[in-house]
RNA sequence: GGCCCAAUAGCUCAGUUGGUAGAGCAGCGGAUUGAAAAUCCGCGUGUCCCUGGUUCGAAUCCGGGUUGGGCCA
């Protein structure tokens, strides 16, 4: 599962991923894989950031807009299409390296997936349906040791554990359990970099960038998809973009909602890394 | 120049009949193995514009001022 030939660049949104991966990839002689959840997607270019075609160009690039916007995706499939290409340009004796912000991704790839079984999405939709406290109360039932350690609050999570233990007639709790264990001495043989910038200038580049996106074709890109859904919708920028479109916003407060929600997203990105022990900090 | 209205957290604003203040957003911190750019949790002392006064007690009532806005000249 785990893939010690690579080597792994992380960090926060507007860090400056792409071009601390194109010097690393111009120096080993690299390949560069995707690590990032809507970078793999086709049709939203400019509102992941994914990279230029002049970037692409510099070095060879895997995983970028390689599904469809209507496709949905999740860490367990990620983890899989990356490691086949992380196999591929080893077996070639070139170095992989990866290259993304989506923790949970790239933890599967790193530290591989759980026996817990993929979510099911008819099963997500019924629990939708019910209240909390009815989740709760039956997750009590089938699995008191999960519905105590779960975040109760979190629907997502409470579901997410009830799914685990309605697929698998499990217990959820007991097969976490059974995967921390496994992979706790992985770490050891992991490779990579967190890469950090002062909050300050890291929010001054998301300004910019959130700014060039809507400038460059980020509100057409979402146009376009229009009746479209899929995993991409959930995009930071979709939603406040399908709000300038259909009049509810100006054009600045379109551009401020982003910048906010991009902070956020960073922010939560650092809270990750800051726990991935492994990675070596790298301060731009 | 005259009259009227506003002034409270970084921003937008609440604040009941006087008992020294609280929401949303922002910001900050955290959780997070199959929706993750998702989802969720925690964190609020601020000259209540200034200044006199009334009162046991004023963000709240009264006078004067300052700033901003509106109306009339």
């Amino acid at each position: 599962m785990v893939n010690p030939g690579a080597i792994y660049v992380c960090g926060a949104t507007a860090v400056g991923k792409t071009s601390h991966a194109l010097a690393l990839a111009r120096e080993l002689a690299g390949e560069i894989v995707n690590g990032d959840a809507y970078q793999l997607f086709r049709g939203i270019e400019t509102i992941s950031a994914a990279p230029s075609e002049e970037e692409k160009a510099a070095a060879p690039h895997h995983l970028f807009g390689v599904l469809e916007p209507g496709e949905d995706c999740n860490a367990g499939r990620y983890a899989e299409m990356a490691g086949e290409v992380i196999s591929g340009i080893t077996s070639r004796g070139k170095t992989a390296i990866v290259v993304g912000g989506s923790g949970l991704y790239l933890k599967f790839l790193t530290h591989g997936a759980s026996p817990l079984p993929k979510g099911d999405k008819a099963l997500r939709e019924e629990m939708e349906k019910r209240p909390l406290e009815d989740l709760l109360a039956e997750l009590e039932k089938l699995d008191p040791v999960e519905a105590a350690q779960v975040d109760r609050c979190n629907p997502r999570y409470v579901s997410r554990a009830l799914e685990i233990c309605l697929l698998t007639g499990e217990k959820a709790s007991e097969l976490r359990d059974s995967w921390e264990e496994k992979t706790r001495s992985l770490e050891a043989s992991l490779n990579g970099v967190w890469l950090i910038r002062e909050r300050e200038e890291l929010h001054r580049r998301i300004g910019i960038r959130t700014r060039q996106m809507l400038d460059e074709g980020a509100i057409g890109e979402v146009a376009k998809l229009d009746g479209i859904s899929g995993t991409w919708e959930k995009a930071i920028g979709v939603k406040e973009i399908r709000r300038l479109l259909a009049g509810e916003i100006s054009r600045e407060e379109c551009e401020e909602l982003i910048v906010f929600a991009t902070r956020q997203y960073a922010k939560r990105q650092e809270t990750w890394f800051r726990r991935e022990k492994w990675l070596k900090r790298v301060e731009l």
